[in-house]
DNA sequence: TTAGGGTTAG
């Protein structure tokens, strides 16, 4: 239309530029855009109207191109609250989180222009996706000031910003005052419970919305399905996917990928693959959503041919999913698929990505090889608490403790990073792993005194492992009666293999009298307590633990070992009843690597190096 | 204005 318009009396009007610009805007159409821009500046008339101006900036930011929008937004000597409004949601919908808020700051506090209730909205948004919450509270002050309490988006906004930020409380105020409720408004409380393990919570508040006759739609569905998946209620979850599927919520890529998670996470992996085959469209996510779901279970196998059939079928995978294939790969500890898929990854440029190298570290740890755990560890640049712990478990791993404590000080003195609950942990570990008992001690005093870190139930495990390997069995047995919190079977665990290695049956009796308390299903823990029967040659009491463990129908799992000999995996098996699968893993792996070589090939031309990553 | 799969221990 515009380019055959002849004659001025034939030239669209600022309305239907509106409209037009609008148009190419949510199709995303660059081209045409640009050209309506470009009859704008030849029109002098209609060239300085801020309908055209804000519908100009909307289309540059929905086409991804803020210097453009910017470069509009300065043609305006007058922008009205609209035109700056266009700006910072652009920014927002851009993922410049920051400029969007410097762009608020500067026409707000440096030019005393009035915010409307719209504006706002993207700039609470900026804050919940910047986890600004020191930002976000005053907004909320403002809002209030401002008499902005009943603009529903605006309030939906902040409801996602507390949930965000972990703020469940202010939430869940903001929730109950909330005079009028939409179904956004249910799905970001449930979603922020979900978000902050408040599990139950959310499937309350779930039922209660569908009680009083609210429709769910997809994204709520998809926030309850997080629940389930971290309660592990395979029930509920079952019941939500069947409303999923009434409703046709099902036929969403969104809406699948949480159902594999939620099946994988409820170990029903049989209902993921079922959920995964039937999906029509399958993207990088919902791969790697059953990927990780195998990782997790600890079905490394499983989870590595997932990854080849996703690459033969021409999914490029993404940082996500090699985090996933490698910590698979890191069980099974083959040094050579370690090498392998490092150097599919600095080929793909995941190199880079701080979950990735943190998981390289782990891999090459894991492989036996700490030298190229060391090398991926030095060569990162922006190191965060992640990799430093993911090194300092490395030594750990190693026997190395006196490293690993090394390293903690290098940490502390020498980084930005601060040492969190995992850091914690790994020390733990390290110093119990090298015997490092007062230097253990003394880690877990400074976590609580010098960090203000509470200590969960693994922390607790860690040091009664730490003291009863040499034979402190009364401290760790005080430490134990000091827990703040409840102590869980493995704790008691702890305790009770350090009485098998000390031979002490009076607290060995009372870890296992209060392990059968806790009602566990761990055979092992029982076989320890026979064992030093055994020792003792109390057949009789043998004899009740091995009743005990047939009533309980419990079964020891049998291991399997596997052992790399230049380039060959050999398994070794407990038992005759179980077939080594060493020969299909094996097999598994060449053609992964086939596949890898073949699709970096393609991407970026042959290759005359093999894959394997040679670390120098 | 809400949304799917991630890192470190054992």
């Amino acid at each position: 239309m515009i380019s055959d318009a002849k004659g001025e009396d034939n030239q669209p009007d600022n309305y239907t530029l509106t409209i037009a610009l609008k148009a190419c805007a949510g199709l995303q159409l660059l081209k045409q855009g640009e050209i309506l821009h470009g009859v704008l500046r030849k029109n002098e008339k209609i060239g300085l109207d801020l309908f055209v101006g804000s519908a100009l900036i909307e289309f540059y930011s929905k086409c991804g191109k803020m210097r453009d929008a910017s470069k509009v937004f300065k043609e305006f000597e007058k922008p009205d609250v609209v035109l700056w409004t266009s700006m910072v949601s652009g920014y927002e919908q851009n993922g410049c989180f920051e400029e969007a808020v410097a762009f608020f700051s500067e026409r707000v506090v440096e030019k005393g222009v009035d915010p409307g209730h719209v504006t706002l909205v993207s700039l609470v948004s900026a804050c919940a996706k910047l986890s600004n919450l020191k930002l976000g509270r005053s907004v909320h002050g403002f809002v209030i000031r401002r008499g902005f309490e009943n603009e529903l988006c605006l309030v939906n906004a902040l409801l996602n910003l507390y949930a965000k930020t972990g703020f469940v409380k202010a939430a869940e105020i903001l929730f109950r005052r909330m005079a009028g409720k939409d179904v956004v408004s249910w799905s970001s409380m449930i979603g922020c419970y979900s978000h902050n393990g408040h599990a139950v919570e959310a499937l309350r508040l779930f039922n209660d919305m569908i009680n009083k006759g609210v429709q769910p739609n997809a994204v709520t569905v998809v926030s309850a399905l997080q629940a389930c998946a971290v309660a592990c209620d395979l029930g509920e979850g079952q019941r939500i996917h069947e409303l999923a599927t009434k409703e046709g919520f099902d036929v969403e890529v969104s809406v699948s990928t949480a159902l594999i998670d939620m099946y994988m996470k409820c170990l029903s992996p049989n209902e993921a693959v079922n959920v995964f085959k039937k999906m029509p469209r399958k993207d990088v996510v919902s791969w790697a959503a059953l990927l990780s779901g195998y990782s997790q279970a600890g079905m490394a196998y499983k989870s590595i041919g997932v990854f080849r059939d996703m690459l033969s079928s021409g999914i490029q995978p993404d940082a996500v999913s090699m985090v996933k294939i490698l910590a698979s790969s890191s069980e099974l500890g083959i040094l050579r698929q370690a090498v392998c898929l490092h150097g599919y990854i600095s080929r793909s440029g995941f190199d880079s990505n701080a979950f990735v190298e943190a998981s390289l570290v782990e891999l090459y740890s894991k492989c036996g090889n700490l030298d190229y755990a060391v090398k991926v560890f030095e060569g990162s640049i922006d190191k965060d608490v992640v990799l430093w712990s993911a090194m300092i478990a490395g030594y750990g791993i190693h026997g190395q403790g006196g490293e690993s404590l090394k390293l903690f000080e290098q940490m502390v003195k020498s980084s930005a990073a601060r040492p969190n609950n995992v850091t914690f942990l790994s020390m733990l570990s390290a110093c119990s792993h090298a015997g490092l008992v007062s230097q253990g001690i003394e880690i877990f005093h400074m976590m609580v005194n010098e960090y203000g870190l509470n200590p969960s139930s693994e922390h607790y495990g860690i040091v009664v492992d730490l003291l009863g390997r040499t034979g402190e069995l009364d401290k760790a047995m005080e430490i134990i009666n000091q827990m703040p919190i409840p102590v869980e079977p493995h704790v008691w665990g702890a305790l009770l293999s350090a009485c098998r290695i000390h031979h002490n049956l009076e607290i060995g009796e009372l870890a296992t009298k209060n392990l059968l308390h806790l009602d566990t299903n761990h055979a092992g823990y029982y076989i320890l307590l026979s064992n030093m029967y055994a020792v003792d040659g109390k057949w009789g009491n043998v004899e009740k633990v091995r009743t005990l463990i047939k009533e309980k129908g419990l079964k020891k799992m049998f291991g399997q070992s596997m052992v790399e000999i230049s380039n060959e995996v050999h398994s070794f098996v407990a038992d005759d009843k179980f077939h080594p699968e060493c020969e299909k893993i094996y097999e598994l792996l060449r053609q992964l690597e086939v596949i890898m070589r073949l699709q970096l090939e393609q991407l970026y031309g042959i290759f005359e190096a093999p894959l394997s990553f040679k670390i120098t």
